[in-house]
DNA sequence: CTAATCTCTACAGTGACTGTAGGTTCAAGA
DNA sequence: TCTTGAACCTACAGTCACTGTAGAGATTAG
């Protein structure tokens, strides 16, 4: 107990600066601090951060993992709103994965037309070229 | 010939800040101007800014996508630089979506033990909450 | 000619951080 | 106890790929 901000990053897998920015935001609750002003957290910072960062890497918004944490602070919690969200974005995650998977298709049939030698024609650029190409996934960009 | 940046932005699905982004940029060229001082476009314009939506719908960032600019303006061009650019982005693709399936799995567990009914566990924090979970896509944010 | 629409520049804001500068505090070893 | 070096502090700028705003000027259809 009473861990620096630097342990803190490390036990979690987060960066010092991204704690401190999740105290502004109002996602991890100021710590006391010491004499000196640096900042000295106790066991619970570990487990809220942990939660954070866990629902970050599963693609949660900051503004998700909010509602998450409300409705986890809140004693009398509601179980379906936790859940709606969680549907909500496996939903997101399975569109996501599908716009993945036809952009996956057009990028090996780019690839394997030159499979490693050089041609005079360059398929890459002609496919990307063509803007017909790949119409359903026009104007949503994947990141 | 010589349309307006707006008539551009509806042909190509873009916004007009967007053109307008990409032009500071130096991914589009600047165009001539009206004696007012208003962008007029030539169809070659239509082109090339197809090329850019299409392979940012794909996937590949503004600074790949200036790559493939630069060898398709190349007349001289390396298709092995291309399609290795493909390649990579292909890998990247590849992995986002072996991410997303786990992902996918984690996330249909935690709605699937709901199933609709509020219980008095709440699941979907509780799996969350577990830091232990979902160690493979800990330390890599899936957007 | 007028009114509506479009366009202009310049700048601020988004999300989720990351990096930097310049200074202060802490903990461990001598 | 003193020193040294790592860790910490605040505040702010930068990242990416846009998007939105304000206030002014240009264009076009009726």
């Amino acid at each position: 107990m009473n861990i620096s901000i630097g342990t803190l990053a490390t036990r979690t897998g987060s960066k010092v600066q991204t704690i401190r920015y999740y105290e502004q935001l109002g996602l991890m609750p100021e710590p006391d601090r010491t004499y000196g002003g640096q900042r000295r957290y106790e066991q619970a910072a570990i487990k809220r951060l942990s939660f954070i960062r866990h629902a970050r890497a599963l693609g949660f918004s900051l503004d998700q993992i909010r509602n998450l944490l409300d409705l986890a602070d809140d004693p009398a919690r509601d179980c379906a709103s936790a859940d709606s969200i969680a549907r909500e974005h496996l939903a997101a995650v399975k569109a996501k994965i599908a716009a993945l998977n036809s952009l996956k298709r057009e990028l090996t049939r780019m690839v394997e037309c030159c499979d490693g030698t050089v041609t005079a024609h360059c398929r890459v650029i002609e496919t990307l070229a063509n803007h017909d190409l790949c119409a359903s996934t026009r104007h949503e960009t994947v990141t």
